[in-house]
RNA sequence: GGGAGUGUAGCGAAGUCUGGCUAAACGCGACGGACUGUAACUCCGUUCCUUCGGGUUCGUAGGUUCGAAUCCUACCGCUCCCA
């Protein structure tokens, strides 16, 4: 299989510019493919890893990866179909480009990867040649057709969003100049901007000049949700924000429905290795190899093999369910990635525990989850809200153990 | 600048004309429970806070009234139309 035909059979193909062109070109001389990010936040999260998927097997494939963490793009905005972005101050942004880039190094590596920031060209531009070079090959009749302009024309975009297209192009010419990328891959809503940057490529470098563009369609899993999220909140790529743990429990919990597509897009493993887990999935559901899988592959490449064996081993510990003889330092290695909260050694009644250890948002929450016997301390179930909670009584004082529903655990440290 | 709308709990959306029965329908989401495969589906419960007496809410600030999400005034935000 070639790398779009690959792309194809794991569903990983929107659309394609010119797909014999990239072929041919893929096959003649080693190229390099690109992919923009803009630092919102200081991590990725699991949105992020759906075109950094394509660009990596673009790299096992021979090519080069190079990606953008975009600080000059990041400072403008890329347009969203509904409202206009709140701008990020200029400390917000050096402080999330740090953050990214040590995590796209992490799952490319330093060979046949470049990281740029588009600061390095984007910000020496000066108003006048922006507008003598580029503005003058950018038809804004062709820009208000652009799905995200003309979505925003009824509730109106700022010039400043506007003109991200422009900066994106640009910033494809850029790299098409000087690190020889040919490819630009993106989301199913990037491929007006890389639409964009392949014309701005034809007006300066002629018709015959290579460039392309690959989108990826949406992510959703079976029910028709957005991928990605978990009790609603974001999966993200940082270990501190998101635990390897929790990571590796969300890949653990997919649906049976969704578990197939998944291992095509987010693992690298072969087509029988998946059809293979595919078939377990009908005949045996109930063991849950491939969701197992799926886990330890994903875990393995963005937190690395020691995450993976760490997350099985606090897998273990919390669901066997008896946790109570664990010693203390099981407890600390255990359940290291878990939520933490301090507390103070004195005994306390467990309504006010849960509160002030964030286990519970209200007390009047905590009670009723009390009450309905959703609360475990140290491995015991406590139903009575006057129940107090004597720090001291195990791990040797050193740790409270608060288990909430099922599986939610919670780690208080006794100052 | 002129005109027409609109602002309700995490979100969506009733209630406003005809003031009290409304801590505010319903849907989604979220949380907990049962079932189960650490699943899906389904079912049940909860979803402003509370010392469980009560307290504070319906863009903001005033006013009318025994009583206002509901009526009046001003202000702010958003949308649309005209200029």
């Amino acid at each position: 299989m070639n790398f779009i035909e690959d792309l194809k059979w794991r569903g990983a193909l929107n659309q394609v510019t010119d797909e014999t062109g990239l072929l041919e070109a893929m096959s003649n001389e080693k190229i390099g493919a690109y992919v923009g990010t803009d630092p919102t936040a200081d991590s990725l999260h699991l949105g992020h890893l759906i075109p950094f998927m394509v660009l990596k097997r673009f790299q096992n494939a021979g090519g080069k990866a190079v990606i953008i963490v975009g600080g000059a793009t990041g400072a403008i905005g890329d347009p969203r179909p509904t409202t206009e972005r709140k701008l990020l101050t200029q400390e917000q942004l050096i402080e999330n480009e740090k953050g990214i880039t040590a995590q796209v190094t992490r799952l490319f590596g330093d060979n046949n990867t470049r990281i740029v920031n588009n600061n390095d060209w984007l910000g020496k531009l000066t108003l006048t040649d922006f507008l003598r070079d580029y503005g003058k090959l950018f038809s804004i009749n062709v820009m208000l057709k652009k799905d995200v302009v003309a979505s925003r024309l009824e509730t109106g975009i700022s010039f400043t969003e506007f003109t991200y297209q422009v900066l994106q192009g640009i910033d494809f010419h850029e790299l098409w100049r000087r690190e020889d990328v040919k490819l630009q891959i993106g989301g199913s809503d990037q491929w007006g901007n890389i639409t964009s940057g392949i014309d701005l490529i034809h007006s300066l470098e002629g018709n015959e000049a290579k460039a392309f563009g690959l989108t990826i369609p949406l992510m959703t899993d079976s029910t028709g949700k957005k991928f990605g999220k978990s009790e609603g909140n974001a999966i993200w790529l940082d270990a501190k924000k998101t635990s390897p743990y929790t990571f590796y429990q969300f890949w653990l919990n997919q649906n049976d429905a969704d578990v197939e597509k998944y291992l095509k897009y987010f693992t690298f493993l072969s087509a029988e290795e998946i059809e293979a887990l595919a078939k377990e999935v009908e005949t045996n559901p109930g063991e849950r190899l491939a969701q197992r899988r799926l886990a330890q592959e994903v875990t393995k490449f963005v937190h690395g093999e020691d995450a993976v064996a760490e997350a099985e081993l606090l897998s273990k510990a919390l669901f066997s369910g008896d946790v109570a003889k664990l010693s203390a330092s099981q407890i600390a290695d255990a359940f290291d990635g878990v939520p933490s909260f301090d507390c103070t050694s004195e005994v306390k009644n467990i309504v006010d525990l849960l509160v002030e250890g964030g286990v519970e948002t209200s007390k009047r929450q905590a009670r009723e989850d009390v009450t309905n016997g959703a609360i475990t301390i140290n491995g015991e179930k406590v139903t009575s809200t006057d129940f107090v909670v004597d720090p001291s009584k195990n791990y040797d004082g050193q740790y409270i153990l608060v288990r909430r529903g099922k599986k939610k655990y919670f780690l208080g440290k006794i100052q």
